[in-house]
Formats: structure tokens, sequence, C-alpha cells
DNA sequence: ACGTCAACTAGACACTGACAAGTTATATCG
DNA sequence: CGATATAACTTGTCAGTGTCTAGTTGACGT
């Protein structure tokens, strides 16, 4: 039995998700282009080449982040999905597309290192199926709606990539910080709410 | 008169547009996180702190090369603009909206550079003047369109974000590779027009 | 008790950004 | 035409970083 409480069972208890925890508050506190193995090691009490073991290399450690933030995103848009069951394949949409935006507001660091840190996704291909996890349920919304009558003839695919354009677009220039200015989150959300109206109009 | 030979009047020339052509070339070979001040200066020929001399530092080095990348958007969304003039306001949006993916497609590390290298864009306010700008040229088309009799009713503005949106998040995906494979880069652009028709009907 | 192996630590090296100080070539001005 | 101010660099240096190699620690099965 060592000195240490509960929470550090072993020789630091669960220092990959120590380390995550580091990673999104560096990038929080001073950006993602800061972040760094030893910076990281450092704030989770360890030496300056534990990360590397648990992740390879800093690529490893971003994409060990990346993935976690497309497991909170999957699991934010399937809880929207769900809630939205009993309404109707637009709500659905709308609440799928909100949802992509309120994760990009509350899960900045995750957006950011997912999507504006410039790693390269093609190496660790569970980035791609997660991300293919994703885009799968925007392609069952679709497919419902057109269940439902609406897009006569249209190819659900490109739907499904447009719609995706519209979710990813809109998070974006939220977390560029380049929405009119003087918003609080909740008129973002509000405001959000009004583009993906705008998107799923019928046609 | 020196030995150097006309290209090269001065110490070096033309050192900034030298450095930002290898900043470039670094983003296209190795990506966005290995572009270095050093590296920059080695393939421009020059002392390792020469770089620093014109830009500051290597935000700046980045800032200026963002810089040259939105007048080249600016300009080639413009020039789709005025190609459109004598077709309708629709085809004017369709058309910025493919010059906006054209420009990702093939200008792609200006592209990642300008969106997706995590750079600070609120320190140089002459790239948020810029992206105005492009904002603006949305914005006019789109009052253009208004005038025409549709979207009765709608915030010309909300509008704007909306569209700025699509072509934004439809850009990220091509240049993320997260496209369907196996596209040519004139199916990518045939693509992008099914998108933007979309993301133009009539409501 | 002992070996094995996961989970680290310690040290070294090349590379980077940034800064200070020196150098060179051009432009300006008398 | 020549002195000098100045723009455009170079050289040197330092702390910090990623990555590699070689240890070290401690839990655990037998």
């Amino acid at each position: 039995m060592t000195a240490h409480p509960a929470e550090t069972p072993y020789h630091h208890g669960n220092l990959p998700d120590a380390l995550l925890a580091a990673v999104g508050a560096i990038v929080d506190e001073v950006g993602p282009a800061d972040v760094s193995l030893r910076e990281a090691a450092r704030r989770a009490g360890v030496s300056h080449s534990a990360p590397a073991y648990h992740f390879g290399d800093k690529e490893g450690m971003l994409s060990a982040y990346c993935h976690q933030g497309f497991g909170l995103l999957f699991r934010d848009m399937q809880s929207a999905y769900d809630a939205a069951l009993d309404g109707s394949a637009r709500e659905r949409m709308i609440a799928i597309g909100v949802a992509y935006a309120q994760f990009a507001m509350q899960n900045r660091s995750h957006f950011e290192v997912m999507f504006r840190s410039g790693i390269d996704k093609s190496i660790h291909h569970e980035i791609g199926e997660e991300s293919g996890q994703v885009f799968g349920l925007l392609l069952r919304v679709i497919r419902e709606r057109m269940d439902e009558g609406n897009y006569p003839g249209e190819d659900p695919m490109q739907l499904a990539v447009y719609f995706w354009s519209v979710a990813h677009g809109f998070a974006s220039i939220v977390v560029d910080g380049a929405m009119p200015p003087g918003l609080e989150d909740f008129d973002i959300l509000s405001y959000a709410s009004g583009v993906f109206d705008l998107a799923t109009r019928e046609v």
C-alpha cells in the first residue's frame, strides 16, 4: 500500500486520462499551438517522457484527444436525435445540427484539436471510423426525411454532405469568433436554430 | 552593381514573398505543423533569423500567409461574381460558393493556414477586415437575391451566415479528405455545384 | 522468493523560436 | 562625390521541445 490516495493507486493511476485533461486545459488557456508533451507531463506531475509511453508521440496524444472528442460529439448528436424521436425527421435534423454547434461551443478545445490543429487524421484510422459514425447518423435522418416524402429524387449522400457542410461550417464560424459580436451563448444557439431551420426548408 | 541577376537586385530581392512561397511549399510537403521560421529561411537561402526581421515572429509569418490567402480568395470570389453578372442572383450565389470550394482545392496550403492551423486571427486585425470583405460579398449577393423576391421576410445577415456556413463547411470537408473517395477534382467541383444548388433552392 | 513485464524516470541530442549584438549594402543629403 | 543614416540582413546564444535509448520501480503470477 502506497502513500498515495485512492485516486492514484498505481504509478500514477490513470495517466492517459490525466494527460488528455491537461491537453484540454492547455488548449483552453494558451491555444492549440502551445500544446506540448512536456507541458502535459508537467501538469500531470510525471516525467517529461511519460506521455510518449502511452501515446507514442505528440501526434498520437492529439489523436487520442480527437478520439475522445468524436466520442463526445457522437454521444451528444445521438442524444439530440433520441430526444426528438417523437417529432418529425426535420426536427431531428435541426436537433442534430444544433447539437453539433453546441458541442463546438461547450467543447471548444476538443473541436479545435479535431478540426483546426492540422493533425493528420488519416494515420489513426479509428478517427475516420468515428467521423463515419457521425456522418452515418446524418445520413440516417436524411433518409427518414425522404421517407416522409421530402427531397424527391435527390441523392441522400449529397444531401448529407450538404447538411454536414452547414453544421460543420456554422460550428467553425462560431469557434472562429467570426459571428456577429455581442451574442451570448444562448443567443448563438437560437441563432443556430434559425440557420438550421433555413437549411431544412422543404423544397 | 552586384553579381546577382536582376531578380535578386538587393540583399535578397523580395525576401518576404520568397518566405511566403517557402511556407506554401512546406505546408504542401509536410503539413502546417512542420512550418518553421528556420526551414522557411533555409529554403529562401537566408540566415535563420531573417524571417523574424520581416514578420516579427512565427505567428506574424503565418498571419502574412493568411493575408495573402484572403486576397486570393476574395479575388476569386469577386471574379466568379463578375462572371455571373448577367445571370440571376441565385446563379451568382452558386458561383461564389463554387469559387470558395475551388479556392480551397487549388490553394490548399493557404486554406489550411487560414482556417485549420489554429493561429489567432484577432491579433492582426487586417485579416478580420479581409474576412469581412468576403462576408460582405456574400451579403451583397444575398440582398440581390432578396431584391428578386426571394426569402421574403428573412434576415439577410442570417441568410449570409447560413450560406457562408455551407461554403466554408463544404470546403473544409473537401480539404479534410472526408469526401467520398474516388472523386477527381473536376467531380468535386460538379459535386459542389450540386450542393450549392441544394443550398440555394427557393423557399 | 523470483522472474516478468507494465509503467514509468533520467539523460542526451538535434531542432526550434526568440532575442541581442554585430555587419553590409543602399539611400539620402550636404 | 563622400559622409552618414538606415534598411536588410548575419551570427551567436539560450531556454524549451520532440524523440530516442537506457535505466528504474513496483505489482503480480507462479
